[in-house]
DNA sequence: ATCAGCAATATTGTCAACAATTTTGTTTTT
DNA sequence: AAAAACAAAATTGTTGACAATATTGCTGAT
């Protein structure tokens, strides 16, 4: 979250400044209540957030400027489309971030953080006991979201945000099975390991071939939707 | 350059578009002609570029969108300022980003970017007869961003392109001296090389240290200019 | 029934006027 | 002379009206 959404909004969860109704938008965007190509008429986001319509229009404009949403002269902003390509460069684009983030967090001197890592290790490794595969997804965000955190560059964290959006709804559509998630937390207790005990390279090299697992998921999840 | 900015542009060379506007700005910034901490005042800015206030309002939310400038209320737009930190987080992110977009170069069939990318190298082996300090600053920019697009990855570019700005100038500012030229040449031949050759791994590890030698010269510049 | 063409509506783009706030300059007070 | 208080100017924020364009609905010819 950007500087300054701080606590402009209203009683009731909608946003009144520029930066937290882009907010706004993009949530819906990750969660897959836009879907690439569905147009956003500003009036119809007025009456959802009750905010102006300059504002909104700002707003929309910000999102474009991150490469977010497309704006067509006088059709508008509508959600900008992602097939198989943009998928696979966001994913490496992901590998050289999370991996650059995993070193980084790994190298750094941040025992608490750590801990926190542990913890939500710990969780995950129980997942099936508790709240499965939705608990699990959660976590995993959780789990990605700390890394970033860890290593502590302003950047990675602001491309990081703006890679997940687009993909982060493929992640919740059914396509979760104990398999993959079982898979996929083999993956994490290495990292959290290599991370925990300050292995940064280890921890990097793991970082990547888990995304790009990864990768190789979401391109089967997203050639099912395929049009 | 984004889509938007196609043609839009007047006689001599001022934009007209939104778009076209904050590019105008952003290349001011890099080019160090508007400095960290400057105010850009709307006015100021329409008198220059000559387009309408709305226009130069939302090439500057743009610019704040994606981190470039700073805006307050009822204070307006100014250049974001930097510090070592951030000089140093830039530094990091472009390691992870330069060094997949040379691997992926390496890995591409691309033959003719990377015979353009050899001639470029012979160009900068000549740079003593040659133009001198000046030439040499433009062809590692050519150099650099060639490899970005050789990648071919719209996301690494566009962080690329972010990152940047803020230290462009720092690297056109006097402080090239001879050895470090020939310093960063000698980096850039193992790098070039290696792409030419399709090796990716020694590609990607050669330009995470060509780039880390690069943080310690900038840091050291940008001391010296401290307030 | 289908299609082209036209009218009506909806949507976005632009601009100018006004309000809110900060910044600067001047005067007054000590 | 220095500081405080006030007034003037400059600057940004916001709103609303209108223009430009796209979208939709309708009519009639075939």
């Amino acid at each position: 979250m950007s500087a300054g959404t701080e606590n402009t909004w209203r009683r009731h969860g909608t946003p009144t400044s520029a930066d937290g109704i882009a907010e706004w938008i993009r949530e819906r965007i990750r969660r897959g209540r836009f879907v690439p190509g569905q147009r956003l008429v500003e009036a119809d986001v007025i009456d959802q957030v009750g905010a102006s319509r300059s504002k909104v229009r700002e707003a929309l404009r910000r999102l474009e400027a991150v490469g977010l949403v497309t704006i067509e002269e006088y059709r508008g902003a509508s959600v900008k489309r992602i097939g198989p390509e943009e998928i696979r460069q966001i994913y490496h684009a992901r590998m050289a971030l999370e991996g650059l983030a995993a070193a980084e967090f790994a190298a750094a001197d941040a025992p608490k953080l750590k801990r926190q890592l542990q913890a939500i290790q710990t969780a995950m490794d129980r997942w099936k006991d508790d709240g499965g595969h939705e608990r699990f997804a959660r976590l995993n965000d959780d789990w990605h979201q700390l890394i970033i955190d860890g290593a502590g560059n302003v950047y990675v964290a602001q491309f990081q945000a703006r890679l997940s959006v687009p993909i982060h709804h493929l992640l919740f559509s059914s396509f979760y099975t104990d398999q993959r998630v079982d898979d996929a937390n083999a993956d994490h207790q290495k990292i959290t390991a290599a991370i925990v005990d300050g292995r940064a390279e280890d921890a990097e090299s793991a970082m990547r071939r888990h995304i790009s697992a990864g990768l190789a998921v979401v391109l089967e999840i997203n050639a099912r939707f395929a049009d």
